[in-house]
DNA sequence: GTGCAGTGTGA
DNA sequence: TCACAC
DNA sequence: GCAC
């Protein structure tokens, strides 16, 4: 039955059923400790399952161990600091006072800058497991620095905890770090911050929107049609052989993100029928 | 059987 | 270039 | 797991 289910094969299936009959899988019962480590360090922000390899390789098992012999990156010792509090997700209310936070210090930054809250939160989800806020100004130029400034702002009163990206140069675009709402009783959170040039607003906000998948669907399909979709345009006349890309193509004109849905022929879908 | 998104940051 | 992240 |  559950085979009809999108997603659902012959495998899957095969197992819902054995859980089903006998309320146990037993492919499980094989699962080791080295298992058990890797999934512990694949939850480490900045680990994935090379690094998690090496630690379980050297004989690493816990995350005290991790602290004493991991030789851990400047992220993944964040990561370690906050491993529990990362691992669960906030509810849709307190991700809205952090966005609140942020349009606060932009408007003060500059209160022409425009400011949304994207990812699961835009989705409409009732919890999200960071909160992602895009930025940028209308005047097509004035985003220029302002990431920068825009992190003095909401250091001065120690909102941001920790940073998962380092501000090298007054450049840099894309801020991945830790916050913390003012008050008791309150968990450190990821946030994510990206600064766009205002002609990228409608790329930037349907990428930083999601789903992933729908992302990934979206830019499948714009491969198909000879275009190229990323969080910086829509580029037609693309031509590749395999991953290289021979012909750039050129940026097709997009105000808005129907545009983007209709340059793919696709309906335009409201942001909460975007997660998939 | 083959391919599965495109980009940013750190080291 | 690789690993990891969005 | 799914589309081709
Ligand atoms: O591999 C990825 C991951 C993310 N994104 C985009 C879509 C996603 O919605 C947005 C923000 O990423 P995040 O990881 O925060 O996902 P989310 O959709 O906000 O879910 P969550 O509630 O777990 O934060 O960036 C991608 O395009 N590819
Ligand atoms: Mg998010």
């Amino acid at each position: 039955e559950c085979k009809n289910l999108p997603f659902v094969g012959e495998r899957l299936a095969n197992k819902i059923w054995e859980i089903v009959q006998t309320g146990h899988l037993q492919r499980l019962d094989h699962l080791d400790a080295k298992t058990d480590a890797m999934e512990l360090f694949c939850n480490l922000w900045g680990a994935g399952p090379k690094t998690a390899e090496t630690w379980v390789a050297k004989g690493l098992k816990t995350l005290d161990d991790l602290k004493e012999h991991g030789n851990l990156n400047r992220q993944q010792q964040v990561g370690l600091k906050y491993y529990n509090e990362f691992l669960d997700r906030m509810p849709r209310s307190e991700a809205e006072e952090i966005g609140n936070i942020v349009k606060q210090a932009a408007c003060d930054v500059d209160p022409a800058l425009e400011c949304m809250i994207c990812g699961s939160f835009r989705r409409g989800k009732s919890t999200c497991g960071d909160v992602d806020v895009l930025v940028s100004h209308p005047d097509g130029r004035s985003h220029e620095g302002v990431m920068f400034l825009l992190l003095a702002e909401l250091k001065e009163n120690g909102f941001l905890t920790d940073d998962l990206t380092l501000m090298d140069n007054q450049k840099q675009r894309k801020y991945l770090g830790v916050c913390l709402l003012p008050g008791e009783g309150h968990k450190h959170r990821r946030i994510d911050i990206i600064v766009v040039p205002y002609s990228e607003w409608a790329c930037s906000l349907i990428y930083f929107t999601g789903s992933d998948y729908l992302n990934r669907s979206m830019r499948l399909l714009a491969r198909k049609k000879g275009m190229s979709l990323s969080e910086h345009s829509l580029n037609t006349g693309v031509v590749r052989k395999g991953q290289e890309r021979l012909v750039e193509g050129t940026p097709l004109p997009v105000f808005n993100e129907k545009d983007v849905f209709q340059y793919l022929g696709l309906d335009y879908l409201e942001p909460h029928e975007r997660d998939w």
